[in-house]
DNA sequence: TGTACCATGTAATTGGTTACATGATTAC
DNA sequence: GTAATCATGTAACCAATTACATGGTACA
């Protein structure tokens, strides 16, 4: 059966610990929200497909106070497919950017108008960058500083949120870059 | 009518200047494909969509040589358009990364296989960079080196430019940081 | 009694890729 | 002739978002 990359991500968290479909969807905000998201209308359909494929099961838990839920448990052949994946050569992964768009179309704005939004996309940029600063944090204080003494896992996350640490730092940094020299070209516009 | 984000762009492209759809896909690839990438089995029926909306129209032009084309112009209601959505506030743009995904993935592989792949993406993204760096250097011949200096239109595709080569160094060094200290763990492990 | 959160699903629509299809011109 | 490039379209499929839908538990 064919993969998507939505089912690796699935066979992947699912690899780590056996949960639940709500239980999936929350994983996929923080930290790995950062660079793959999906919502529950495509967590349930596609475990649906994976337990068809024979990747994953479920048995259903009951809970105390809460409703039962279906908790799904990777097979051997799902984690086959996922650890064959990783390493595998990737499809070139296109970029749509809408900001960069706006950037090269900001000739069609007021120059005073894209200084704004530039600002203001520098200022979101930054906020979550400090987000991921302080998860930074907390794991330097969990695990330690040094990436060679930490387990694999724990690596693992380490190095996806430094990847999440560096696209914010060099996003925010350029925005405001461009906001600042739109206001310089509007200044010196306005100065003749 | 609601404009997509395609739509804007192919509005953003005619506002500089008329051309055929087969001239927008081919602008669709460098420099704007960095960031928006459309294949012409989108950009005909955007067209037509357009078209219909009022935002563009388009007169068929005879060749000497080639066949006849149609020759899209934006309107004045096309211009509004594009030009009010430019600086409006953006839909929070999700990414999707398949590489993150493999980061935060690769305690599921082999050392030695995660190292080399991370490798072989720094590569990627360093040929990346080199390319965008030799426009810049056009860029800089043609236009001189200063930002304040440029016509707005030159200074929003160098703006653009900017954050492509921001976004693929970037990229080329946390993906040789990844791979030098999965090499450095995989060494490590080894040594006991 | 209403709101928040837990928990799971389906349906409709949009956006994008891949494949199918056609036909002209130019250069080798 | 045949491959490359110009030029334009449609159809099928897949991935993702948004909306529709249901029902339980906890707490104020």
């Amino acid at each position: 059966m064919k993969v998507s990359t939505l089912g690796y991500a699935v066979l992947g968290l699912l690899a780590g610990e056996a949960m639940s479909g709500y239980d999936l969807k929350l994983r996929m905000g923080d930290p790995v929200g950062f660079f793959w998201q999906a919502s529950h209308s495509q967590i349930y359909p596609e475990l649906a497909k994976l337990e068809g494929a024979g990747m994953v099961s479920h048995r259903v838990v009951a809970q105390e106070g809460k409703q039962d839920k279906k908790v799904y448990e990777i097979s051997t052949s799902g984690r086959e497919a996922v650890e064959d994946w990783v390493a595998s050569p990737p499809k070139a992964g296109l970029t749509r950017d809408e900001t960069t768009l706006r950037a090269y179309l900001s000739w069609l704005g007021g120059a005073n108008e894209m200084a704004g939004f530039f600002r203001e996309r520098a200022r979101s940029h930054q906020d979550q960058l400090e987000r991921y600063r302080e998860t930074e944090a907390r794991i330097h204080r969990g695990w330690g500083e040094d990436p060679l003494a930490m387990e694999p896992q724990q690596f693992a996350s380490y190095a996806a949120l430094k990847r999440g640490i560096g696209y914010e730092q060099e996003y925010a940094r350029w925005c405001r870059w461009v906001s600042e020299t739109l206001e310089a070209r509007a200044e010196q516009g306005s100065e003749k």
